[in-house]
DNA sequence: CGAAGTATTTGATGTACATCAAAAGTTCCG
DNA sequence: CGGAACTTTTGATGTACATCAAATACTTCG
């Protein structure tokens, strides 16, 4: 059986480009082009539009905003929240280099969400209309946006999951293994990481408040799991941790 | 801003298409084919495999199966859950009439999570590879499958939103003011249902024990919000239940 | 640098919902 | 029909995590 830590995880795909990949190429190398031929590349490259450089803390959309463009992150990290009618937001995700933004757009012909910077990042706009007429052209780059979309749905619907049935431990747990594998697969150490988002995004993200993830941080360290250095994190058990992500292990029974 | 409600709730379009459509007609009038003519929708039709009827607690699909099909609810209601590694289940969600099943297998080729029939239902398999090959040929059907998709995303994102921040009042209250809007695109009564599915699956879908759902139906009773017998739902002040579930009013104390 | 602001930690207390337990109501089938 | 097996309700108790509060870092920038 998967680990939440893999199954919440993200484009697989992805991280293949990037794995094959290189830092600073262009952003076709990036989410969309799997097993796509010299001329296929170049078609994409036509219908992909400018960078664009997003500041920390700048909004990259915004909730109603009219539809137009998917975003390809190049580098920096991203977070995304819906607000609901009585104006408390619940972040949807995280995402960093190489994954693709403003899915959720797509029906409503409105942003769902804002994406907001978590530091300066650079982006890729890419003009939805452009894409689909490249669709009917391009089978394996239609493909591949099917299952990028369809790996957006898992991974939603293991973060129910996570809210539905785990405990706080359990959550924190997948939440690291779940940064770690991402980061791994991108070429970065999966054991020694700076955490992009201020432990309040953290406890918002996982249905928990900024003191439990301060506790469950402490609690960790007196376990021996990991050692914190303000927000660079280093996991010095990784196997423990991800036995505590699966479940396998029971709850620490305060220690 | 829209309510809970209606972004939790299922594919507009869908709906659209079953207003304008009958009860007994085939597949292609439910799910796939806003705004498709006449040749493309005979294109689709010798595309849409078998009919298959599903009693009442099988198994549609279930994890890990190989993805063939993508399957369309022509009546019936069915459950989709996860089940972790420590061998508990999520309920990700109810489907109904019209609705599309199995788009998060897609990417990994494999079901990521079960399917069972709440009752005796019968579904159309479309099998994928057929329905791929068909967008080439119909941009609009492409367009409508693209559509589909973002909803699910949008969908998720809004239990994420009611597993995150909301009290399992406003949860409840959610969850049934979304069935009743599902209910009435469907042209059945928004205020009179029966719940297809067990105490035990709502509150697994939301989070929250039996017991707690039982006495959620309880205090609702007494506040009139509802008539409850064994499973028949009558909602008898559904402006109050839908400000509940926009947060709109604060938690009624203990009533 | 040093003050003001922000983020994080730590402790004390509260509570929403879970858990445990048992009764009452339904459904299933021989 | 009638008993077994579920499902649902209702009540008593427990607990994981929230909330409140205050101290301690860390960051920002005049």
């Amino acid at each position: 059986m998967s680990l939440p830590a893999q199954s919440i995880s993200p484009a697989a795909v992805t991280v293949h480009a990037i794995k094959a990949g290189c830092a600073g190429c262009s952003m076709h190398q990036l989410c969309l082009p799997m097993g796509l031929d010299e001329g296929d590349m170049e078609r994409l490259d036509q219908v992909i539009g400018r960078r664009r450089r997003v500041m920390r803390d700048e909004r990259l959309y915004q909730m109603g905003q009219p539809f137009r463009n998917l975003y390809a992150i190049r580098f920096g990290h991203f977070k995304t929240y819906h607000v609901d009618a009585a104006g408390d937001q619940q972040i949807t995700g995280f995402q960093m280099a190489g994954e693709l933004m403003g899915m959720d757009a797509i029906s409503g012909e409105r942003y769902q969400c804002d994406a907001v910077a978590l530091e300066d990042c650079e982006v890729c706009e890419i003009p939805f209309p452009a894409l689909e007429s490249l669709f009917g052209e391009v089978p394996n780059l239609l493909r591949h946006f099917h299952r990028i979309m369809s790996q957006e749905i898992t991974r939603e619907q293991n973060v129910m999951l996570l809210l539905g049935n785990m405990r706080a431990e359990q959550r924190f747990a997948v939440f690291l293994v779940n940064l770690a594998a991402r980061y791994a697969a991108r070429g970065y150490s999966s054991t020694q990481f700076q955490l992009r988002m201020s432990r309040e995004d953290i406890g918002n993200y996982l249905g928990l408040t900024i003191e439990s993830i301060s506790r469950l941080l402490a609690r960790f360290k007196k376990l021996g799991l990991l050692h914190v250095e303000k927000r660079g994190i280093t996991l010095l058990d990784p196997a423990r941790l991800k036995a505590m992500a699966a479940g396998t292990t029971a709850c620490s029974p305060l220690a």
